[in-house]
RNA sequence: GCCGCCGUAGCUCAGGGGUAGAGCGCACCAUUGGUAAUGGCGAGGUCGGAGGUUCGAUUCCUCCCGGCGGCACCA
């Protein structure tokens, strides 16, 4: 007995295969499915279902993930068969499906060029055309490994041997050609169709370890038809149109060169972008109860070997030595500073907590390959901070920083955050007793912030379990930008203490905090969030003022004042040129407003005020659009 | 750091053993115009750097630097 997704029942006397139900039910589906699930499990057309079960038949019309997981990793295959038949002297060994696509590492002593990629794209669709039908086979441990073996598939009998000894060996073979594969699988490679695409070669390390052998990756992407694939390769190009870096050089707003790698050369539209996120934060910041420091670049390893960082982080400093034979760090992190401005004089339980603030410049020798525009660089600076407390005010000041948080990223335009808490790492410093209260105390106060969570397990800072905070971008992407961490060990190795309410010295807590993470990331996430078409606040030019012809030059000048005066960040454009022209040149400039005067405005004192991304436009009197654009353009700390 | 690709004008790119070309941008001239490109004219390049092969290298080879895409890394 059969049960279909709509609820009608099958009797079969005996075990029938997928394709036998869907030949069943109609020969259209027969001929259109391409695997099925068994009381949802998915499986291959060609398993019998041996007692009572609902099943689904999957066509391509059938639920994306289903279908594009299928379709993907028979592309892997596919391209396997088509790399092995014209490099014969390749070995296989992984190539799952992946978001939008799949790849597979290959072992080749020669590199596979673009133009290799073309060939094997070509050899792909012939294997389509031939429609090979895809089977499966269970097989003896032993036999396949010697089969793998002798067929020089280092890395499959490798894989082979590591697997439970109750692990089924499951081969699938198209053709001439088969792959060790838990499957599912598609029929038959007809099935595939061409809507796919080789992307890209990299390099990729076998199980993901740096210290084995590098294979080499190829990539490719996989749609249901021609139509989807089109569509992903223009929210390709898309997605390059918003990219920071190229949005930083044709907006005026940063470089980078190769005099000074990882660090950024800010240009005076970002740097304002810059200052405007600043003072935002510095308000925000001070409003809820912090204080601001600035601390030393350059300090002496001494101080880096007492906190630890000498140890654990050592490889990631830059280090100068100067002339008295001192080796001094550029400081990577700003917390041993904050620790020494904590101990000067004494601190009683009364001043607790201590929430010390800092815009802190560091620098971190990042591996080159890591090295990404504003995303990733050398030089960077922090919106730093940490709270030093009893631990008992751990839970009010999870909570307080968790909402100060939301409300900054909410500000900026984020309304979908994820928090993740990542408990203690293999390498860590204190014991596990320590680390115990401290995850504990954490949980709690994520818990008393009413956060959901997910979890991150090993994946803490060496001091302390923390929590991740990440934000999601207009175009789905997800970024970590904030964190919390619950710090008992460098209060412990630094020496900081309190008084308290007893008269003894007791150690203080340190939460560090992060809401941005640093400025340059976080510029760079906003630059793509807004794909360069900032908010009024945010917008480092908000308004351009442009003439029609010099009769209004005048007018124009004494617009410019009046929002000049009134705090506002303009250009005014009194060029000789048509007023299409300017138009545009601002457009796409990306000024959220744009303000044209002519003889008319001149005359009746308006303004005809043009929004980005509007091709209409308003007519209004100067004051009224002074004031509209000045409460518009309020950073969120003033409103 | 590793693998692959790339480096030619400010930008995007073409070219290719005999010292270079387009479009945009820029400068200049004309044009004073009503909401996304007015027309003309001109300047601008040690072809990433250093070696090598060659009568001759921007072109071919080697090394280095940097960029891009992945991998690894990301307190």
């Amino acid at each position: 007995m059969i049960t279909l997704p709509d609820g009608s029942k099958r009797n079969f006397s005996g075990p029938v295969t997928g394709f036998e139900i869907a030949a069943d039910i109609g020969p259209g589906l027969a001929k259109a499915a391409l695997a099925y699930k068994i009381d949802g499990s998915l499986t291959d057309l060609a398993a019998q279902v041996i007692k009572n079960a609902s099943i689904e038949i999957i066509t391509l019309k059938s639920d994306d993930d289903t279908v594009y997981d299928l379709l993907r990793h028979d592309a892997a295959h596919v391209m396997a068969e088509a790399v092995q038949e014209l490099y014969p002297d390749t070995q296989i060994t992984f190539g799952p499906a992946i978001e939008n696509g799949f790849y597979y590492d290959f072992v080749r002593d020669e590199p596979f060029n673009p133009d290799d990629l073309k060939k094997i794209e070509a050899r792909m669709k012939e294997i389509v055309e031939r429609n090979e039908t895809i089977t499966r086979d269970v097989w003896e441990r032993d036999k396949a490994i010697e089969f793998f073996e002798k067929s020089g598939e280092k890395y499959k009998a490798e894989h082979i041997q590591t697997l439970e000894s109750n692990v089924e060996i499951s081969v699938y073979r198209q053709g001439n050609w088969l792959d060790l594969c838990t499957g599912p699988h598609l029929p038959s490679t007809g099935k595939l169709g061409t809507a796919f695409k080789l992307m890209k070669v990299s390099g990729a390390y076998w199980r993901g370890d740096a210290r084995n052998q590098q294979l080499q990756r190829i990539y490719g992407t996989a749609w249901r038809n021609k139509k989807e694939l089109d569509f992903y390769i223009t929210q390709l190009e898309e997605a390059e149109k918003r990219d920071h870096r190229r949005l930083g050089r044709e907006m005026g707003l940063f470089h980078i060169q190769e005099e000074a790698v990882g660090s950024v050369f800010w240009h005076e539209k970002g740097w304002t972008l810059y200052r405007v996120c600043e003072e935002y934060m510095r308000n925000r910041l001070t409003k809820a109860g912090y204080f601001e420091v600035k601390t030393p670049q350059l300090v002496d390893r001494g101080l880096w070997e007492k906190s630890g960082h000498w140890e654990k982080f050592r490889e990631n400093m830059f280090t100068i030595n100067d002339d008295d034979d001192r080796v001094l760090a550029v400081k990577p992190m700003n917390c041993p500073c904050h620790v020494q401005i904590y101990k000067q004089g004494t601190t009683s339980y009364r001043d607790l907590p201590l929430r010390m603030a800092e815009f802190g410049s560091c620098h971190r020798y990042e591996p080159s390959g890591a090295l990404h525009g504003l995303m990733r660089v050398r030089a960077f600076t922090q919106d730093d901070a940490h709270i030093f407390c009893t631990e008992d005010q751990i839970v009010t000041e999870t909570k307080a920083f968790c909402d100060l948080l939301s409300s900054i990223y909410n500000d900026f335009g984020f309304k979908d955050v994820k928090v993740k808490f990542a408990d203690r790492p293999e390498v860590r410093a204190g014991d596990d007793a320590t680390w115990d209260r401290a995850e504990r105390a954490l949980i709690d106060a994520t818990d008393a912030a009413g956060l959901d969570y997910t979890h991150n397990p090993g994946e803490g800072a060496f001091y302390g379990p923390k929590l991740e905070f990440v934000l999601r971008d207009t175009i789905g992407r997800d970024w970590q930008c904030g964190t919390l961490q619950v710090d008992f060990v460098l209060p412990e190795r630094l020496d900081a203490s309190y008084i308290g309410e007893d008269g003894n010295k007791h150690r203080p807590v340190m939460l560090h905090r992060a809401i941005l993470g640093s400025f340059e990331r976080f510029l760079g996430i906003l630059i793509e969030h807004y794909a360069g078409r900032f908010p009024m606040w945010l917008a480092p030019v908000q308004i351009a003022i442009a003439t029609i012809t010099n009769d209004a030059d005048l007018y124009a000048e004494k617009v410019a004042n009046e929002f000049t005066k009134a705090g506002l960040r303009i250009v005014t454009d009194l060029r000789n040129v048509k007023i299409n022209y300017k138009v545009r040149e601002h457009s796409l400039d990306h000024i959220p407003v744009i303000l044209v005067v002519g003889r008319r405005e001149s005359d009746e004192n308006t303004v005809a005020l043009r929004r980005l991304g509007s091709k209409n436009q308003e007519v209004l009197a100067l004051d009224d659009a002074l004031s509209q654009l000045i409460e518009e353009a309020k950073r969120p700390d003033n409103k």
